[in-house]
DNA sequence: TGTTATACTTAACAGTGTTAAGTTAAATGA
DNA sequence: TCATTTAACTTAACACTGTTAAGTATAACA
């Protein structure tokens, strides 16, 4: 009787192949010059099938998506574990964060900014891993507002504020590497340095 | 004998009809939404009339960012006039940036995110309009740094610091517009203030 | 063994950017 | 004034795109 088993694991075992391709196809060529066509013929399939086991290409290109952020939320919570202060865990957060984004700038640039646009806000909605990630830095900012490390009082604002400057500096090192940056890990540094240092005074 | 003049007038005009109609429905439905047989309907041409006066579709896309690319400096540099305190015109500046960003977001991610490893001239090489912007901002730096106002006297570093910000955060303005942020107005001002006070300390 | 369900493909639709070739009308030269 | 040249513009087509309805082939079940 595990006929029923072996099927969906069967099925399971596609859809991580189709996973897989498309994730190479979308960062070596960009999401835009990669089609259904391409990815179908690199795992030896016909398009529709891919159909079978995603929606659209939106709906394939969000589940790369997750799956990357997945990897990041595991990294930074790593991270939490070993470090008592607040502030200390929030630099090294931030660091971690960017250097993920430069690890993997394709990933990162899919996620958080190409997939937007295709789907809508689903990006950070309730219940999903990029609302974890978020929920990651809300901790983390109001541990330091509990101690009273920061001035600001607004959890909300305050991890914003931090999220856009990591988000910054990690787009422009990957946008722009030939741009005579400052000495890399002095940039980044002094980003997040800054950044605390701003939201303490 | 002012035929030729007159003919290339008129090319000009449909050169700028063209562009006008491009910017408009770039900025309504997204760069990828627009076709050129789109853009030819609007302005009751054929399609391949576009092609008479731009190679493709991103030199089109180019032309018209190039345009709004003037217009930032423009503003930019208007502000600079007006404003005495160097701390004042920083922060007025970076408001004035991000929304530009908001303004025009297809134009400004295509420049500042999507550009920049494919396209000659509209990045930040030089002599382009983003070596321009990037230069203002060095400026702008400078006089902060030259009166003692930031600790901190490495005025590329600085400036990279501060252009981090304002690209993150409107960025994120643009690819999450339904993420629950804060007040819209106080996220910017606080991002500007906190990076400002971060430099200083 | 016959029926049902599942996996997968074929063929097509309506759309895309782009180009070669053709048309039309205006400007030029004799 | 009239043929010729030149420029502006269009038609029709090519090779793609994402997506779907309909069809086939095969494996599982009764």
């Amino acid at each position: 009787m595990g006929v029923k088993e072996r099927r969906a694991r069967e099925k399971e075992q596609l859809r991580q192949q189709i996973l897989s391709a498309a994730r190479e196809l979308f960062v070596d060529e960009g999401y835009e010059n990669v089609s259904m066509r391409k990815i179908a013929n690199k795992i030896e399939y016909s398009p529709t099938t891919i159909y079978l086991h995603f929606k659209d290409k939106a709906d394939l290109l969000d589940s790369v998506c997750k799956e990357t952020l997945l990897n990041l939320l595991n990294t930074l919570e790593q991270l939490k574990k070993d470090i008592s202060d607040p502030v200390e865990v929030l630099r090294k957060s931030g660091r971690a964060y960017i250097e993920f984004g430069l690890k993997y700038p394709q990933d990162y640039k899919l996620t958080f900014v190409t997939r937007p646009q295709f789907q809508k806000g689903l990006g950070l909605d309730e219940g999903s891993v990029g609302e974890k990630v978020f929920n990651y830095l809300r901790e983390m900012v109001s541990e330091c507002i509990r101690q009273q490390i920061f001035q600001q009082v607004d959890v909300e604002t305050t991890g914003q504020v931090m999220w856009s400057a990591v988000h910054g500096v990690t787009l422009l090192l990957i946008d722009f590497p030939d741009f005579p940056w400052t000495e890399k890990d002095k940039l980044i540094d002094t980003v997040i340095h800054t950044t605390i240092e701003g939201l303490k005074a």
